[in-house]
DNA sequence: TTTCAATGGTTACAAATGAAACCAATCTGG
DNA sequence: CCAGATTGGTTTCATTTGTAACCATTGAAA
């Protein structure tokens, strides 16, 4: 039996790592060249302006970051006085962490920019395209998740 | 004028970061866990398992990895006697690299089970799913191609 | 043919990351 | 009530990564 080769270029896991790496590393220049922020802060201070106040544990799970890295994320927010830690009254453990007027400021100022960024790159597709992108995506998205209930 | 909110799970940049971390962490257990692989290792053994000899350029651009992510990965599969170097007869900045029997070994105990995880993560969907998830990731990678032409 | 730019590849250093140990504080079962 | 397990979060350490500088060689132009 013939040994078997890999195409590298059409293996899945390959062509989705590569896709986001040059997206992912495109888009990172709206907030590192203008903040110099890290993806594991932008990805913070995008938590945090879409829901107000949420505990470092909440901001792990819905923007899928290590503990360690929303522990760095947010200590260094809080350095640059974007964000505030309130201990909570019942559990000692647990910070309420929220905006500053300034990281506020910020955020505001990005999320045109975010906006602006995924608006043209859907803008070179097709209707087609555009429904294919939704569709596989949420395809993929609904068995990785499964991959993370069974382990 | 309200100012806006960004919906980070339904933002195009996270969710293929976030895909692509979850897919490709799964599938890194494949040649973390059998031969203690990292992932460029694993790539460029993939590379070159696939062509044969390749240059350390042509590796980079072939599985878009940096150059000096290249070079430590040749490194190390040199020391594990994986691959061999020759010098160009022509260019002596260049060599053109080689697996070993070693090498070639461990290539093709691999593909295997690189094709089966593939098999398996895509048996989970409907056919339209998987072409869904064909076109939309053809259309994404053509955009960033030119992403790469422009800059 | 000498000089200067470009290319293939490596190395040094700083920054980012992951794993595991850790510290409190809280919860649980006996 | 209290010993052990669990949870929220931080820190430490080793590994990985990215950037830039670097070395050697080749190519191109004057």
């Amino acid at each position: 039996m013939e040994p078997e080769i890999l195409e590298l270029e059409s293996f899945l896991p390959y062509r989705l790592y590569r896709l986001a790496d040059a997206v992912s590393r495109e888009f990172s220049r709206v907030y590192k060249d203008r903040h110099g922020l890290t993806r594991p802060e932008w990805r913070t201070l995008a938590g945090l302006g879409q829901h107000g106040t949420m505990t470092a544990t909440a901001l792990g799970e819905q923007s899928a970051m290590h503990k360690t890295k929303v522990s760095r994320a947010v200590a260094e927010l809080e350095r640059r006085r974007w964000l505030t830690r309130t201990p909570d009254e019942n559990d000692r453990r647990v910070e309420h962490l929220t905006l500053t007027k300034a990281g506020l400021a910020a955020y505001r100022e990005m999320v045109p920019l975010a906006k602006a960024f995924e608006r043209e790159l859907l803008a070179k597709f097709s209707d087609g395209e555009r429904a294919a992108i939704a569709e596989g995506l949420a395809a993929l998205e609904r068995s990785t998740k499964e991959l993370k209930a069974v382990p």
